[in-house]
DNA sequence: TATGAATGAGACTTCATTCAT
DNA sequence: AATGAATGAAGTCTCATTCAT
């Protein structure tokens, strides 16, 4: 049968395809979140694949669009987590808290897609700069959506509100280790910090942050 | 008489050469600060000093100890705002919402040293980063302290309001823009998010946050 | 009928692989012509040709011998202009005439592969090298035939006035604009300036160039 | 006396400097007028001076770069070797002999400078293109100045004398070798063909072409 | 103090070409 | 007849650094 064989035969090439360009994209992003864009070279991606620098060209046709193709990959993850996590919450305080943890786990991640969105700058590449500033924007609006709401008693009061929230979210890459609270319980202390009634309630920790 | 020669002549030799320095560190915090260390050369710097890039190597025998010089500047800037702003404070909360606001005083200064040392990796230098990590931690002790005098319920509750407002804070750095609120005002917004009794207070925003 | 099938096929198929072979080779005209050897890249000649690099290396076993198919395409333009200028010609000094306006036509003409052969030199690629010379060689030889029926008092001004003359109409091309003088004009002010009695003769330009 | 001591350090210090510029140059020369630009490679240059590749960066910012200064050079040399011939001849048919002499000589000179300008074209680099074409334009004008004191019957003439001539001139460069006529008896056939009253006069080539 | 000149490594990228499919 | 994927060499150029002067 003729179909079956080009059925097996066909997908596999595309898929081998793929695997080598999510490959490079693969190790380009574990490497560009550990050293940063100028600090990773095309030789050190290529190392990594196991190919040999000038090859990588075929697949991305400069370092550049490679970062592209990495912190799009990054920007979406981060999305479709956070799409997930409160697709069927009616809350609105449920939802941030839900959306605060998604965005920090995905953050947080082995995989380290998401991180490079936060390791490396715009600035960093004036080639790339624009369009991920683009994909930075884009992301952040699922939390501004979010908040949106919260229905506080002011915009400056929601405005702040994402940006603290985030700010903090994505700083917490600078000092995370692995064995301490998880991703998760550390979202919710920050949420915690903003939502709760007093900063001095009695509830000494909220016993409810596993996840 | 050869000591006043000498007395008018060492000091102003040596004046020169730390303006010389300083002109270096100067330049140096102002590229670090917006391309990064990778992306920032010693030709580029020699340059914006107007020197040639081998003679950048009588002040500073390598681009690393350049860099720690800048981050310990950067690091000294924010610790000595902080302390000229708390100095006379009694009250904890006051002495809280005066060392977020200096913090985010010196980092969106005109000077770009305390920029640096959010902007800058200590991964990004091998070379350099313990060092950078230290001077990291050294700074951050100064908000550790004022924390620790609020006497919130649990150890957790103050390393997680040390970890979120600085994350906060540090992170405004990638948003903001000259022309909006004042740092001061953002500082504020970001303080009273997590000490007022509740987001949902009547007060439409606070009539005391001018600087 | 099988060979009737054959029949249409077999031609067909061969037409479309020639056809190719001419796409190609067309394409690698123009662009030798525009940015010589090696400024022009197998990418190039693929992509204009809407063909993967690759793929070049079924019709050409090289860059090179693409390069001396291209020429010698060039040449053998040059010489059947030449020939059928000057076909039913007795005149020396008309034949002369015809020719020099031929070559400079096959030079300027539309389409580029004549130029390649000034624009491109043999010692462009070691490999091709010799055989360019050769066809090189070969063109010039129609101008020599020509030359020799003009039964000049030596050897030497023959010799001169040859390459006088090519030298002269092959470096029309750098200069050449269209909408100017047509080529016909241009080839009959040269060979004017040679033949004519004296440069001073009253005859105010020629009225008879037109073509 | 420092003054001595000053006189003969100082200027061995730029004339260094100057050697090492003017190696680079005359050695780009060589290659260029061998290869073409594209056939000739930095560290092809970089190998013939005995240095780095890199290290021809300190003297010269680009390729293209450096393509300008040879260009330049034989253009100033063709120039002043034109200008020195026909310093001090009033006839203007002896002045034009003298420039064609001149300007052949200055082409097959013994140094390359001034071959490199017919053997890249302008379009051969995209970055110094247009100052190639300036400086061409700028030599060709010694010759139309030349031309111009012939007082012919028409601009056209004219015109067309000079582009035959320097077309002719030009491509001696393609079949020069050494060992048959000289450059000044070439250049001598090439303007008697033009001047003499006709073609077929008695005189079987000239005695009074040596140089 | 600083320069002029260079080094050696390595940056990103393109080249002609190959070959299994 | 052409593609997809890669190779290995070479391309231009920049890097941090050195050192005699």
């Amino acid at each position: 049968m003729p179909s079956k064989t080009r059925a097996v035969k066909e997908p596999s090439r595309i898929a081998r395809q793929d695997n080598r360009r999510e490959h490079i994209k693969d190790m380009a992003a574990a490497l560009f979140c550990e050293a940063g864009y100028h600090g990773t070279s095309m030789r050190n991606i290529a190392k990594a694949v196991g190919m040999l620098p000038g090859s990588m060209y075929y697949h991305f046709p400069s370092k550049a669009e490679l970062l592209i193709a990495v912190y799009e990959e990054g920007v979406r993850r981060i999305e479709s987590q956070v799409d997930d996590a409160i697709k069927n919450i009616e809350d609105p305080t449920d939802a941030l808290r839900a959306a605060a943890r998604a965005h920090l786990e995905a953050l947080l991640d082995k995989s380290p897609y998401a991180r490079v969105v936060i390791r490396v700058w715009p600035q960093d590449s004036a080639d790339a700069g624009n369009q991920l500033t683009v994909l930075r924007d884009r992301y952040e609006d699922r939390i501004r959506n979010v908040i949106d709401q919260l229905d506080l008693p002011s915009d400056a009061k929601a405005h702040y509100l994402r940006l603290m929230l985030l700010g903090a979210l994505n700083g917490v890459q600078a000092w995370y280790r692995e064995g301490g609270d998880t991703p998760a319980q550390i979202a919710d202390q920050f949420v915690d910090l903003i939502l709760k009634q007093s900063l001095y309630s009695g509830d000494k920790d909220n016993d409810d942050r596993g996840h």
